[in-house]
DNA sequence: CTTCTCACA
DNA sequence: TGTGAGAA
């Protein structure tokens, strides 16, 4: 299981989320209802929230505090989400290009055991050569 | 306990 | 932006 996946699995109640994020529940669901959190849903209809949501929530609490309104918070999460999703890419071109070094060394180190070969082959050739002239 | 909706500031 | 009340 991957840390993101760890992360989305609902697991709180709004009742849990209130002590953690000293918002009211009133409050909770009126940013759920404003699409700043997506929390699940039990089978009785009820709020299950992940870590993600939590962190959203407390960041959202944040930006409150600091006099931005719900439209400047939506804006915000929004470039976050595009610059991690930057971040994401930028990994994954390090990772090809680790794959590209991981290559060449291959190539190299290929290239030193035909050297080796190489340099058997005329270690055995010299050595015949020799054992002509010592006939 | 939680849900939703309507009213209200 | 957020609350209170009331019903389920």
């Amino acid at each position: 299981m991957t840390d993101e996946e760890r992360r989305s699995l609902p697991l709180f109640p709004i009742r849990v989320v209130k002590q953690l994020t000293q918002l009211t529940p009133r409050q909770i669901r009126y940013y759920e209802e404003h699409r700043l959190i997506y929390p699940e849903r039990t089978e009785g209809n009820q709020r299950l929230f992940s870590f993600n949501d939590v962190d959203r929530l407390l960041e959202v609490k944040r930006l409150i505090d600091q006099g931005v309104n719900l439209a400047g918070i939506k804006e915000i999460m929004q470039l976050e989400l595009e610059s991690q999703a930057q971040l994401d890419l930028q990994d994954e071109e390090e990772k090809e290009t680790k794959r590209e070094l991981s290559d060449r060394e291959l190539r190299r180190h290929m290239k030193r055991e035909a050297m080796m070969a190489a340099s058997q082959k005329k270690t055995s050739m010299i050595q015949g050569q020799l054992s002509h002239f010592f006939h």
